[in-house]
DNA sequence: ATAGAAGTTGACGCAGCGTCAAGGTCAAGC
DNA sequence: GCTTGACCTTGACGCTGCGTCAACTTCTAT
């Protein structure tokens, strides 16, 4: 402490820093020393000092040190930056929030006893089994109309609507087993009827994912195996006759 | 497509992701190709397809790659894993929120009419000076009970709490012309009373603070120009008073 | 004079890929 | 047989904000 002008690490210990932060914040151009000695040392004042503490203070309110530099040089209105970083904070903890969500969700189906997602996810087509792509893509809102909507059936309709899917298979199993193919008016009738199910409970059944499903039924051996309890290849029939539909109509 | 094995761009678009992140979880040893062929191309098959969709469902959870590569190589419970991973996202968005309340307070002051940081610091000794400080130190909690402290008082009660540190400085001022030392008893006495009227409203003032709040005293021509008013070399002999006070008592 | 504290400039590391760069491979059409 | 164009490869830098050696030089105190 030389009175006006202090060592590097003089500063850092003053305002809760290191020195190598000191270093950084020099190579950016944060925060310039006040001086360098001769023999390369550098050396701060009080108005550094009082920048750096506003440095760190806006730091610690999370934003960038290229934000800080615009706020700090005048550059950049202290309250417009102020907003747009909180406004990003606010997503941010949403984004956050919705994984928790998601975390929970997974956990529960794991200590409840049922296995994590490979071997949950083919159980007499449960509604539930898509919960995770649902979340994930359209968010939770959607997903949550998606489970209201289950939950609101009756014990009748669900088996209806659990009936209709095996009828669907089946059907396609008997189209295999005729030589039909994949783009025949026939397979591509059953097609629909396989789009208008899922249509049924997700209500917004895109492109992508209509033919991603497709790909999973050969891709996934779980459903491969349901499928192909109607004959072997169903599974590819079924997957050829998804993207057609798709390219099709979709 | 070729039948049971599909290239790069295949998986890659068939579970949403791109070319770049297969090489890259190839490189880290999470997802390798079942085959590479002798022209150096990558080919994926089904059982590849499944691992590939589960590090993307426990990747958009928000575990680590690392992490990621633990559950599915049974090397950590699956359930441990996913709460520890549970607790770090609250822990963050606790972090956030806590941010997004400093912001915001911040915010507040700024379209108050106040001015940012720096003048609102010292006018009269405002409870409020120490908002950030205290937030960010020792939590929100412990600033709140300071602020509602300050809250309950009566205006009587104010008036004499701004007045005994206007009382301190005066005595600080008339010390130093009387030439006294930092470590003499005198200084030391008036420096007693610093210390207990801090305490009244922070009831938590740790070494660091006291001796960096002594720095500031000199380093901030506000508060400089504050104490100096009761005579140049006050505000030096107030820091140094606060630092032999700090590695005498705290 | 010499030890020890403090200072310096590189440069790698981290997380998870995006994004060129520079060049080989392959199926298709002329 | 040659050219496109699509797709593949292996590097290697970039981003964020420093922490953390490494290898040296300088200052301070005994």
């Amino acid at each position: 402490m030389t009175g006006t002008h202090w060592s590097i690490q003089d500063i850092a210990r003053t305002a809760g820093t290191t020195s190598r932060t000191l270093r950084h914040y020099g190579q950016i151009g944060l925060l310039e020393p006040t001086r360098v000695g001769a023999n390369g040392y550098r050396y701060y004042d009080e108005h550094a000092l009082v920048r750096l503490q506003r440095i760190l203070l806006l730091r610690d309110l999370g934003l960038s040190l290229p934000s800080i530099a615009e706020v700090l040089d005048g550059e950049q209105d202290s309250a417009a930056a102020l907003r747009a970083h909180l406004e990003w904070l606010e997503q941010e903890r949403a984004r956050i929030g919705r994984q928790i969500e998601s975390v929970r969700t997974t956990l529960r189906k794991l200590e409840g006893g049922e296995q994590l997602m490979a071997d949950e996810m083919f159980d007499g087509f449960d509604h539930t089994q898509y919960e995770q792509e649902v979340t994930e893509r359209w968010s939770k809102e959607a997903y949550d109309r998606g489970n209201r909507w289950w939950s609101a059936l009756s014990e009748q309709e669900r088996k209806a609507f659990v009936q209709e899917q095996a009828d669907i298979a089946r059907d396609f199993g008997a189209a295999r087993a005729a030589g039909l193919a994949a783009d025949s008016d026939e397979v591509q009738a059953i097609t629909a009827r396989q789009y208008a199910w899922l249509e049924r409970s997700s209500e917004q059944v895109s492109k992508a994912y209509f033919t991603g499903l497709g790909d999973m039924y050969v891709a996934d051996p779980r459903f491969t195996a349901n499928y192909d309890k109607h004959g072997e290849g169903t599974a590819v029939l079924i997957r050829d006759a998804m993207h057609v539909y798709a390219d099709r109509n979709l």
